[in-house]
DNA sequence: AAAGGTAGTGCAAACGTTTGATAATGTCCA
DNA sequence: TGGACATTATCAAACGTTTGCACTACCTTT
C-alpha cells in the first residue's frame, strides 16, 4: 500500500456521483437497497475512477478479512505445494487471498506464525503441525482452524488415510517372500508419520514377518539418501519409506552403495509425488494433495456455519491408493 | 479474524492500566516518548491481557501494512517454491507477513491477482511475469513492484543470468562433436524463455553448428516427456531445455522411445532442481533461487528509499554456474 | 382528505489505531 | 516567589468503510 497520490475512495465517489457516501458503499454491498437507475449511475461513476473498495477498511469495520493463512512445515514438499497452488486457486474463485507461511518444521515458529496471522485471516488451514496439543487448542480459541495431516479431537481435521493402502502393500511385500520389512521414518513430530509407522509395524508383524524401524529424518532427499547405510545394515529387503521424497533419496543412495532397486532391495513411498519422476518410478499411494488443499479450503469458509456445535466435529479421510510402479520386487 | 469476544484493544489496556490511549499506543511505537516506569507499567498490563496491536487497524491509519505479494506462473515447480520459501522465511525475520498467489500461468489472472494484491500489501514481487509491458507499467503506478526473471525498463528487476553459462555448456557440446543442438523451449510468454532461447541460438551458429527450435511448452514434467518424439524427429544429438523439469520428462519421455541419455542424446537443464534427483543426473546450471528470493524482499521494503528517481533502477544478474551430472557426453 | 406504507436516501457512529497539538506536571534559576 | 523550560501524558482528528436509524416523498388505502 503506498501512500498513492490518487486512490479512489467511498467520498471521492460519492461527490462525483452527487450522492451519499452510504448510497456509493451500497451500490456494492447491497445494491437490491436502490433504486437501479442509481445503483447503475453509481457504477459507472466509480468505474471511471477506478474505484475499488479498500480491503483493509473493510476488514476494519465487519470485522472479518477476506484472506485466510495456509501454514506448512516445508513449502518446497512437492505435497505441500500441490496443496498450496489448489488451496489457493480454489480460494481466487471465491476471492479470498492466501497468505503462505513455512515453519520450517518448527513448533515454535509455527505458534509464532500463527498468532500473527490470526489477527488479520479468517482463518487458518494448518498442516501437518508440530505444535502441542494444547498449543492447537488455544489457537483454536481465537481463530477459525482447519487441520491437515493431523488429526486432534474437537478441530475439524483432514489427512489422507492410508492404513489399508499401507496394509495392502506390506501384504505385497511378504507374498513377494520378504521376511525383513522397515519402515524409514518421517519427522519425529509427525502426526501422520506416527500413524503410518503404526499400520506397518502391525501388519507386519500380523504377517509373521520382522519390522525394522528405521530412525526419524527430515523428509528430505538428502535424508532419504543418507539413510542407505542403515538400510543395508538392517538387513531389511524392503523399505516402505515415510514419503515419496524419503523414498527418491534412498534409492540414489542405494546406487551410490551399489544396491538396485527394485533387484537388491525394494521400496515404497507415500503421495504420489516425485514417485513418477525418478528412475526406477516409485511404488506408491496418492496423496491427494489437490482435493486435501480444496476441502480444506471449504471447510475453513463454511465452518462459522457450524458454530452450533453440535458436538461432532468434522475428521475425515481422503483414502488413498496404492500406485505400483517399478520399485517393488521379489527379494534376491 | 473472528468476532472474538475477547480480543484485548488500545481501549481495553489503557482502562486497566490507568492510562490513555495514546500512552499505550506510544509504550509499542515510540517508547521513547514515555517514562521508562510507565513503559513498564503499559507493557505489563498489555501483556497480562495478551494484548497485541491489531495489525488492519494500524494499516489502516498508516497507509501501509506488513505485508507483500509473491504471485508466481506455478507454485509447484520447485524453482518458485524454493523462492517462496526463501522470500517467506526472510520476511519472517522483519515481521512480514507473505501473500502467495498462483495465476497457473495465465497473465490475466496475474492482473487480477495484482490488483487485488495491491490494496493490501506494501510491494509485490512479480516472478516470472507473462503480463505485458503498459500492464506492468500500470500496475508500477500503483504499487511498488520488484521483477524477477523478467526485465522491464524503469522497474527493479532481478534474475539469473545465464548467458555465459550456456555458452560454457554450447561450447562443450560442440567440443565433444554436436553437431546439431536443439533447445526445447519452456512457456512462449516467458521472457527468461526467450533469453536463454537467444543465448542457444547465437552461440550454436557461432560455433558453426546447426541450431534447433522445438515448440514452446508449459515446462511441465508431462510436456517434457511429450517432447521427446519431436526431439527424435529434430535429429538433435544434445538438447537444451529451457529448464529441469522439462529436463527430466524428456529424460524419461526419451528412455521409453528407447533412447538413452547420454548414450544416444545428450540433456541438459536449468535451475538446479530436480536435476539432482532423477538418474542420470542431469548438467544444468545454478538458479540460486533461494538468493534471489531473499534479495527481491531486501529490494522491495529498501525501493521507497530509492523514491528519488535518481534515474537508474536496479538490474541485476545473479550469475549462474554450471553443474555437471551425468547427462552430457559425446555423441553416439 | 387524512392516515398508513414503502421505497429510496442521508446522517452519524463505530471499528482500533496513529499522531500533531496541547495541557499538566514538575525543576531550576534568578 | 515567579517565570522559563523540559518532560510526560492527554485530546481529538483522521484513515475508509459499514450499517442502524431517521427522514422525505410518494403511493395506497379508507
Amino acid at each position: 500500500m503506498k501512500k498513492q497520490a490518487g486512490r479512489a475512495t467511498l467520498k471521492d465517489v460519492a461527490e462525483a456521483a452527487g450522492v451519499s457516501i452510504s448510497t456509493v458503499s451500497r451500490a456494492f454491498s447491497s445494491p437490491e437497497r436502490l433504486s437501479p437507475s442509481t445503483v447503475q449511475h453509481v457504477k459507472e461513476v466509480a468505474a471511471r475512477l477506478r474505484f475499488s473498495v479498500n480491503p483493509v477498511a473493510k476488514a476494519l469495520i465487519t470485522g472479518t478479512s477476506m484472506n485466510i493463512g495456509l501454514v506448512v512445515p516445508d513449502i518446497t514438499n512437492p505435497y505441500m505445494s500441490t496443496l498450496l497452488k489448489a488451496a489457493q486457486t480454489h480460494s481466487r474463485g471465491r476471492s479470498i487471498g492466501v497468505f503462505a507461511a513455512d515453519t520450517d518444521d518448527s513448533a515454535r515458529i509455527e505458534r509464532e506464525v500463527c498468532h500473527q496471522l490470526a489477527q488479520q485471516t479468517r482463518g487458518i488451514i494448518l498442516c501437518g503441525s508440530r505444535m502441542s496439543v494444547p498449543h492447537i487448542r488455544e489457537l483454536s480459541e481465537m481463530i477459525p482452524l482447519v487441520l491437515v495431516s493431523r488429526v486432534v479431537e474437537g478441530i475439524p481435521s483432514l489427512y489422507t488415510g492410508s492404513t489399508p493402502a499401507l496394509e495392502e502393500l506390506v501384504d505385497e511385500l511378504v507374498d513377494l517372500g520378504h521376511r525383513r520389512i522397515a519402515y524409514l521414518s518421517g519427522p519425529a513430530q509427525s502426526w501422520a508419520n506416527k500413524q503410518r509407522s503404526r499400520a506397518v509395524s502391525r501388519r507386519v508383524t500380523a504377517r509373521g514377518a520382522e519390522f525394522v524401524k528405521l530412525p526419524p529424518t527430515t523428509a528430505s532427499y538428502g535424508d532419504g539418501r543418507a539413510a542407505a547405510g542403515n538400510v543395508v545394515e538392517s538387513g531389511a529387503t524392503a523399505v516402505m519409506a515415510f514419503d515419496d521424497v524419503l523414498a527418491s533419496g534412498l534409492v540414489e543412495g542405494l546406487r551410490r552403495l551399489g544396491r538396485l532397486v527394485p533387484d537388491d532391495v525394494s521400496v515404497t513411498g507415500h503421495d504420489d509425488v516425485l514417485a513418477e519422476l525418478v528412475y526406477p518410478g516409485i511404488t506408491t499411494i496418492t496423496g491427494q494433495s489437490a482435493r486435501v488443499g480444496q476441502l480444506a479450503v471449504d471447510w475453513l469458509l463454511e465452518e462459522p456455519a457450524a458454530e452450533g456445535d453440535t458436538g461432532t466435529t468434522r475428521t475425515e479421510a481422503v483414502e488413498g491408493r496404492v500406485v505400483r510402479r517399478g520399485s517393488v520386487a521379489a527379494p534376491p
